[in-house]
RNA sequence: GCCCCCGUGGCGGAACUGGUAGACGCGCAUGGUUUAGGACCAUGUCUCGAAAGAGGUAGGGGUUCAAAUCCUCUCGGGGGCACCA
């Protein structure tokens, strides 16, 4: 095998004295921001998935630096957070320790990977100089009214003792560390970015100025449309039979208000209280209400098989559109946390409703009617589980042409004689009248599906249709029924249209240690003299005092009580009033720092940092910004599509506001790579199939484990890790290198001092595969190439300079050492990218594919361009298409320049 | 439940705007080379068939001269959101 493990010690030295990766951040002509996620130092080290992230990034980097840009490549450490303080905590050491033992292993790991990034330019988040300004950042979200602080029911991690975002809230359990979330009033800092959701929204798809919408990977800006969910709404004002107080509830279908047959408050709502006197079952009601408040948002969603509620005696709404007077419930299938917490229940065309309807005996009122089952196309039978086995045994008695089942689904297919019959035996279980039962056409026989849960679509229609039962709205379909009646209420003052989203105000608070202190100060005797303003008595800490420095403490374990560890440490929080002198207390919650790789403020900002990391004076200096951002590409994992990717992109919307910047977008390009995983699983400790990235670069070098690592696949799709490749790219190297020492030896070789015309071709490809990330197929390409050379026995210098430009950025040492071997100036990184010439790329023979009735019959060698008389005249003087068409009369031909004839008979 | 992605040899995966399916690599087989090898070199490798030929991209249906590619339904896998009114 080569001798990789000297080879890549040497240039990894060089490079590293030689700087040859450090862009002039000042005078760079065509600059490049080639970003990638900073990883978060681990206890367990580098990650292959890392080192997948980052070499493919590295590779698109080193491409813009062979085609001519000044690449910069900035690598830090994102090393605030719970997962290292929970280490810590577990090996009994200190944070602040640890960090620097992290700190020095990852970037040993780092340098071994083959990554060409800019060294100097490197930060860590636990860095008071980086902090410092992670803390400016959020005193310029106080000033401007981005930052608030308010009592609010959280996410608790009863095993983390800490506040948790909704983000980070899996199922109802922690994302962590998997313990059940529970809910805690606590006050909170939250950053308002639901004021921007509009704008986070509307620039996935246009810019302002009417320029295109950010260039992301499709996936990721579909999940952030999710995220922020906007839905065009209609609030409706009910006024209350013998009061003066108004039920406002939210509605994406309006056009069903004629079918409302009673209101549901949430049981946070405020008016359940200001209706005490009024409710007659007061102590029920509040009794449901608090218990129902207790409940974490799991157990009031997924977990609630069934529906609970209570009504408001005594309390009747009266419905806007008709007067008609509806009772008003309390449950906890309504979130205080959407809309206005209250919301008119329409049992006919809603799942929940139905369910709630059910429940309390309540009316249906059908105020759609449900298409014409000719109208609908196929059509489909679905039957209750309960059902399933005494009917099923009736219907089978037709004899079923073909029977399967899957967990959900029990398909029958029966001849379409027998359907009429199968629908009486339906109709005869009471499965549902007669115009719910559907079938699904299959050929001549209909296909009968028996599925679980069906008794719900049988009732309820969610659909669009014709409007019944609806007075004005009669006739009219769902869009144009939801117009009217907005109308109709604005022009009453009884409602009007309303947009709602999804996205909430990011929680940012910890009570934790391991993060950046939180830069405000409580004044007691401030907030008397101005009690009942908002945030009464806080301040910021003075923009000339920060960083507030975490303080090394002895113990830093998380306290439970939600009160972070610097809660007890007096010398930290005690301190004076900025407005006044007078004896004030910190804050000493941490802002957030969560998630394994990732910290989200922390995380939300780095790329500005970068740019400027020795300025003790600003965050980043504008003309070196200016210069260097937005970020060119950002390549990372698609994990981070709603929380990194959308607070950063807040945060950036923020800054242009404040005129630091000039754009609202950080990153111009962004691309999600796939996800790596090992041996057919996800990469877990658990499961025991995590790959560390040093022992396979020990073993073969880290030439070899990068190519492998794209050669796996297509790298925005991902791939899967098993040894047993490995040695394919072990060979392709050392025949590279075997090649190259026999050039650089003085053998026998052609020196045109041109490249090839067959060369360019695949110049071509390698240059778009790369382009377009994809590697695996890039690499497929050298190997191609590589195989003619070996094949030539002839080669040319040229050529294999040529190949090996091609072949340096996805290895970069194994090409630095050979060409220096061919006596070539250092180094290859620095070279040009190799040009291909379109007049190679057209052969003037080419291969014409005949076919006869689109079956292929044979093939005739012909010349470029030639005409359709002409391929006709060769194509039908081949044996084998004469013996195909036989006596069958040419009945059309299809002609395809340079590629086919088709000859239909 | 809703949204997104995917399904091609024994395996990872190629296939441009529909136009010779299986590039490249792993594995396997045969031969060579080597003291030996898990090293290297050569040849072969979708299925059936002696061949001519036929079939073949999860399955059904469709559009087309022509479908892995487009439409549609079903099945299966992965990811995201989820009582959001």
């Amino acid at each position: 095998m080569y001798p990789f493990s000297q080879i890549e010690k040497k240039w990894s030295k060089r490079w590293f004295e030689t700087k040859i990766y450090e862009p002039n951040l000042r005078r760079a002509k065509r600059p490049f921001y080639n970003l990638m996620m900073f990883p978060y130092p681990s206890a367990e080290g580098l990650h292959v998935g890392n080192m997948y992230a980052f070499t493919g990034s590295d590779i698109y980097g080193r491409f813009r630096r062979m085609q001519g840009n000044d690449v910069f490549q900035p690598i830090g450490l994102d090393g605030f957070g719970i997962h290292s303080e929970n280490y810590a905590l577990k090996i009994g050491t200190h944070p602040m320790k640890q960090a620097k033992v992290s700190e020095k292993r990852f970037y040993d790991q780092l340098r071994s990977i083959g990554n060409g990034f800019a060294w100097e330019e490197r930060l860590e988040t636990y860095d008071p100089e980086y902090y410092k300004w992670t803390q400016w950042i959020f005193v310029q979200m106080w000033k401007r009214g981005l930052a608030y602080r308010k009592k609010a029911s959280v996410n608790w991690c009863p095993s983390c003792k800490t506040v948790l975002a909704d983000e980070q809230v899996v199922n109802g359990d922690c994302e962590r560390c998997g313990t059940e979330v529970v809910k805690k009033d606590l006050e909170q800092w939250f950053f308002k970015i639901t004021k921007y959701a509009d704008r986070l929204l509307k620039n996935l798809d246009n810019l302002p100025g009417g320029k295109a919408g950010i260039d992301w990977s499709e996936k990721v800006k579909i999940a952030q449309r999710n995220w922020i969910g906007k839905s065009e709404s209609t609030e409706i004002n009910f006024s209350i039979k013998a009061s003066d107080k108004i039920i406002t509830v939210v509605t994406t279908r309006a056009d069903t208000i004629f079918g409302a047959t009673f209101l549901v408050l949430a049981p946070e709502h405020g008016l359940i209280t200001e209706l005490a006197h009024q409710i007659k079952n007061y102590d029920e009601v509040r009794h449901y209400a608090e218990k129902a408040m207790k409940k974490t948002d799991f157990e009031r969603g997924l977990l609630a098989k069934k529906k609970t509620g209570v009504r408001l005696k005594g309390v009747l709404a009266i419905n806007p559109v008709n007067g008609v007077e509806l009772p008003v419930f309390v449950s906890d299938f309504v979130l205080i946390s959407y809309g206005t917490g209250a919301i008119f229940s329409v049992p006919a065309h809603d799942e929940r409703d139905f369910e709630f309807a059910k429940l309390f005996h309540l009316p249906v009122i059908s105020v759609i009617e449900r298409p014409k089952r000719e109208a609908l196309g196929p059509i489909s039978v679905q039957i209750y589980d309960e059902d399933l086995s005494e009917t099923a045994t009736e219907i089978k008695r037709f004899g079923i042409a073909r029977e399967y089942a899957t967990p959900t689904v029990r398909v029958y297919e029966i001849a379409r004689k027998n359907v009429d019959r199968v629908i009486e035996i339906l109709e005869r279980a009471r499965i549902g009248n007669r115009k719910d039962h559907e079938l699904i056409r299959r050929g001549e026989d209909f296909t009968l599906e028996i599925k679980p849960r069906a008794i719900n679509f049988l009732a309820v229609y969610t659909g669009d249709g014709r409007h019944i039962n609806s007075g004005f709205l009669n006739n009219l379909r769902t869009e144009a029924a939801i117009k009217k009646v907005d109308t109709w209420l604005k022009e009453r003052g009884m409602g009007k249209p309303a947009v709602y989203y999804h996205l909430r105000d990011w929680l940012i608070s910890r009570q934790r240690y391991w993060g950046p202190p939180i830069p405000m100060i409580h004044c007691p005797a401030c907030a008397k003299a101005s009690s009942g303003k908002e945030n009464a008595g806080w301040y910021a800490v003075p923009e000339k005092d920060l960083p507030v420095k975490l303080p090394q403490i002895k113990n830093f374990r998380p306290t439970g009580k939600g009160e972070a560890p610097l809660a007890s440490v007096k010398s930290f929080y005690e301190t004076k009033c900025p407005e006044c002198g007078a004896k004030a207390r910190r804050e000493t919650d941490v802002s957030d720092t969560f998630l394994d790789s990732d910290t989200f403020l922390d995380s939300a900002w780095y790329f500005f940092r970068y740019t400027s990391v020795d300025d003790k004076t600003c965050p980043w200096r504008p003309e070196i910004a200016k210069k260097w951002l937005p970020v060119n590409r950002y390549i990372g994992g698609a994990e981070h599509s709603v929380l990194h990717l959308l607070y950063s992109r807040f945060l950036t919307m923020v800054f242009k506001e404040m005129g630091l910047i000039n754009f609202e977008e950080p990153f111009t390009e962004f691309r999600a790579h796939g996800l790596l995983i090992s041996s057919g699983a996800k990469m877990s400790k658990s499961k025991g199939n995590v790959v560390v990235p040093d022992v396979y670069i020990k073993k073969y070098g880290a030439d070899v484990v990068r190519l492998y690592l794209m050669f796996l696949g297509p790298y925005e799709q991902g791939g899967d890790w098993r040894d047993a490749g490995i040695i394919g790219i072990v060979r392709f190297l050392n025949r590279v290198w075997n090649l190259g020492v026999k050039l650089g030896t003085g053998y026998k070789v052609q020196s045109t001092g041109r490249v090839s015309p067959w060369l360019h071709p695949h110049i071509k490809e390698i240059t778009e595969d790369i382009a377009n990330l994809k590697y695996n197929t890039a690499i497929a390409e050298l190997m191609t190439a590589l195989n003619k050379f070996e094949k030539e026995k002839q080669i040319s210098r040229k050529d294999f300079e040529t190949f090996l430009l091609l072949l340096a950025p996805l290895a970069p040492f194994i090409t630095e050492e050979l060409w220096q071997k061919l006596g070539n100036k250092y180094s290859i990184h620095n070279q040009a990218w190799p040009k291909f010439n379109t007049k190679y790329l057209i052969q003037n023979t080419i291969t014409l594919i005949v076919q006869v009735n689109g079956k292929v019959r044979g093939q005739v060698s012909v010349k470029r361009g030639v005409g359709e008389t002409e391929a006709k005249k060769l194509a039908l003087a081949e044996e084998k298409i004469k013996k195909a068409i036989g006596a069958g009369k040419i009945k059309r031909t299809i002609f395809v320049k340079d590629r086919l004839i088709n000859f239909v008979v």
